[in-house]
DNA sequence: CTCATCTCAGGTATACTGAGATGT
DNA sequence: CACATCTCAGTAAACCTGAGATGA
């Protein structure tokens, strides 16, 4: 079993869900305009509320270094603005703007419908499982 | 649970395990210089032998496109060998060079352990569970 | 001074798209 | 001719690393 068939190994069966699920969410936020990660910016900030770059970057799942990028564009774009934090000037904090919670709302049908989409592909009783499996890891 | 909070949702749990597990594989195939596309390609090339184009970048979970720069790459590095094939030549097979082979069976040990921390990461039972779940779709 | 947080810069690799070449 | 397979070129965005700036 150290030398298991590729396509049997844990690894690559979660690599190849994440890739299918990705492909529709992707398509879904495409006549929006906006990526996966911005998709994950703005619900965060909706959700949680403004939220200094290295939490925002863990909940987004980027490098630190990338969120500065994606957060340069979100800023130029005027979905996101950067707020020094009160209480650490080191932290730069990120919240959402006014178009940025438009859009926001306007993403939440796309949002439902993915769900909805992968919902169909898994049984109830799967949906609960890998919840359950997959929600105490790294969180 | 049309807006379901965003680190609750199915996608975003799969997109985090793979975060983590392509993060620790991607470490233990550094010292060997090789990507996790390139990890792929050996070890489909291993086990199933000489394959096209087409069904080796669905395998490897890459573009066509993006494979034919991988595989330039591996041709350079004489891990891997072009082939024209005698049935149909729209199709250009990839096979193992000789230097891939033995890359590939020093890469056992690495597959093994990371597939063995995987393994520790879950209970036998999650680990049944998520194959069963995840061994479907796309396949 | 040490550590934390964020930004910046250079180089590498991938994704996507559409176009082109070749062969069925 | 339509279709399949692969390659190529251009653009965009991510990764990694290490260095720098600022502040606790």
């Amino acid at each position: 079993m150290a030398d298991a068939k590729l396509t049997e190994q844990i690894g690559y069966l979660i690599a190849r869900a994440n890739r299918l699920i990705e492909d529709d969410l992707a398509k879904r936020l495409q006549p929006g305009g906006i990526a996966i990660e911005q998709f994950r910016v703005l619900k965060s900030l909706e959700q949680v509320g403004p939220l200094p770059m290295g939490q925002l970057a863990e909940r987004v799942l980027v490098e630190p270094a990338t969120l500065t990028k994606i957060i340069d564009r979100m800023v130029r774009e005027q979905l996101v603005v950067r707020q020094a934090d009160p209480d650490d000037r080191r932290k730069v904090r990120v919240a959402l703007a006014p178009a940025g919670a438009k859009l926001c709302s306007k993403l939440g049908d796309v949002s439902g419908d993915h769900e909805q989409h992968i919902a169909e592909t898994f049984s109830e009783d799967q949906i609960r499982q890998i919840r359950l499996i997959l929600g105490d890891i790294g969180g």
